[in-house]
Parts: structure tokens; C-alpha cells; sequence
DNA sequence: ACGGGTACTTACCAAAAGGTGCATACTTGA
DNA sequence: TCAAGTATGCACCTTTTGGTAAGTACCCGT
């Protein structure tokens, strides 16, 4: 019933349109990644510390059908397949900088909040 | 024994931080609106459609706690609060500018992506 | 034949995020 | 006095997201 707004049919900024490409748990740490070059699943793996294979391979997947990342299967006798930005994907990470920036900048006030929020709930 | 990575102790770069302070379904939105100036509680709520007041308190709350808004309450009779954007709240906008415009030039790749995702699911 | 490595897939669960709706306390205008 | 507007709080529930642990199918070296 919330059906209102027939003006808006999508995203009220680009912001808005880019965090749902964006967000997710471990995006930012694969595009991350894999800005440094293609990647192979396993060692990708191991650069993200800490996700289980059922989160990256879904996180890759929407990356892939977002168009931000490309998945290379060489069909080899030994699996392998690697992961890589698309020029789409690396546009957005160059969009991204300025916001890795401010976050490195205030990183400390940004923990601060964080630790803030988690005590006093 | 996941207690390797003595440099890092939160985020693994400064987007990971950022995410932290912008995710929430109506942050950007609320951020863009108050972008525009200071604006009172109703008329945000009027501008950001299809929020409900607990979570527009919700976001506005949590947005205030990490020093990106303002809350200015003018002790009036009748009850009279409005919200703006910090100096580093308008710094943040300033650093979401240019996934601003990534997300304006790509709006339709980024909602057709997302219709594929949501039918074949 | 066994253990380990490759790249996934699946079922099941817990936690977080978000939504609905009612309640508050005070006001002004009808 | 009643409705409506101001800005919020709270309880309850559903949806979404993320985590755990196991399994698959293939290959290689010992």
C-alpha cells in the first residue's frame, strides 16, 4: 500500500543507486583486492580474512551480475578461475576513492562512534 | 586464532570506515536532503517518502552519534527541532560526491542489474 | 588409497535491519 | 473538548543478511 510517488521510479540520487552495488559485508575489502589485479578464488580467499566460501562466492556473484566484476574460468585440468574488475568495476573504484580517503582520514573518530553505539545499547 | 594483522585493527581501508557511517537504507537520502540546509524533523520526514518515524528518528540518531548531524532543539513551545549537517558531515557529502555522479551515469545498468537479480531468483 | 588442494553448493540457523502501529506529552485552532 | 500537528518512544513481527558446517567433484603427490 505504500504505492505512492510515481515520479521516482528508482534511486532518489546516485548515491542511492551506487550503494546497492556497493553494500554488502564484504564488498569494499573484494573490490579492494581485486583493484591490485585479477585474482584466483582461492587467493582471494585468503586475502579476505575471515569470509566463509558461501559469502564470497555470493558476493562475487552479485559483483558479476552488477557488471563490476569479471569471472574467468580458464577450463583447465586443475580448477581454475580467477576474478578481475571490469573497466565498469574500475570506474566505480576510481568514484570510491574519495570516499576511502575521507575514511581513512577520520578513521579514528569513526571507531570511536562505532564503540560509542556498541557500549551504550 | 583469527588474531593475525597487528596494523590494522579495524578497516581494511577508509571505504570500509565510510560504509560504516552511510549504510542504512534512508542515510543517503537523508543526507541529501539536509545537504539542502537545515530542515525540521517533519519537513525531512515529508521530503524522505515512505520512512517511517522510527526509523527516520533511528538513522538521524545514529547519523548524529557519529558527528555527521546536528540536532538543534530551540526549546519552543510548541515543540520545534531541526537537522543539520556538522562541518564533517558537509566534508562526508563533499567525499560521496563522485559516487554521486557514478551512480547518476549508470542509474539504469545499476536498475536493470538489480530487476535480472530479483526475477531469477 | 589417502590427504590435501581447487572451486564451489547446500541446508540450516542466528543476528541484524527494517516495518507497523500504538503511545506519549505538549500545543494550537475549531 | 476534540482533532490535528509537533517530535519521539516502544513492542512486536517479518525480512534480509550473514555465519557454520557439511558435501560435491575434480585433480595431484605420496
Amino acid at each position: 500500500m505504500a504505492k505512492e510517488n510515481s515520479e521516482n521510479p528508482r534511486f532518489i540520487c546516485g548515491l542511492h543507486a551506487t550503494l546497492h552495488v556497493i553494500s554488502g559485508k564484504w564488498k569494499p575489502l573484494i573490490l579492494f583486492f581485486l583493484d591490485k589485479g585479477p585474482t584466483r578464488y582461492g587467493e582471494l580467499k585468503r586475502s579476505v580474512r575471515g569470509v566463509s566460501d558461501k559469502m564470497l562466492i555470493q558476493q562475487l556473484k552479485e559483483l558479476e551480475s552488477d557488471g563490476i566484476v569479471q569471472r574467468t574460468d580458464y577450463g583447465e585440468i586443475p580448477l581454475r578461475v580467477d576474478y578481475s574488475l571490469t573497466p565498469f568495476g574500475a570506474s566505480l573504484v576510481r568514484a570510491m576513492e574519495p570516499l576511502c580517503g575521507w575514511g581513512e582520514e577520520h578513521e579514528e573518530d569513526i571507531a570511536a562512534a562505532m564503540d560509542r553505539r556498541k557500549t551504550s545499547r
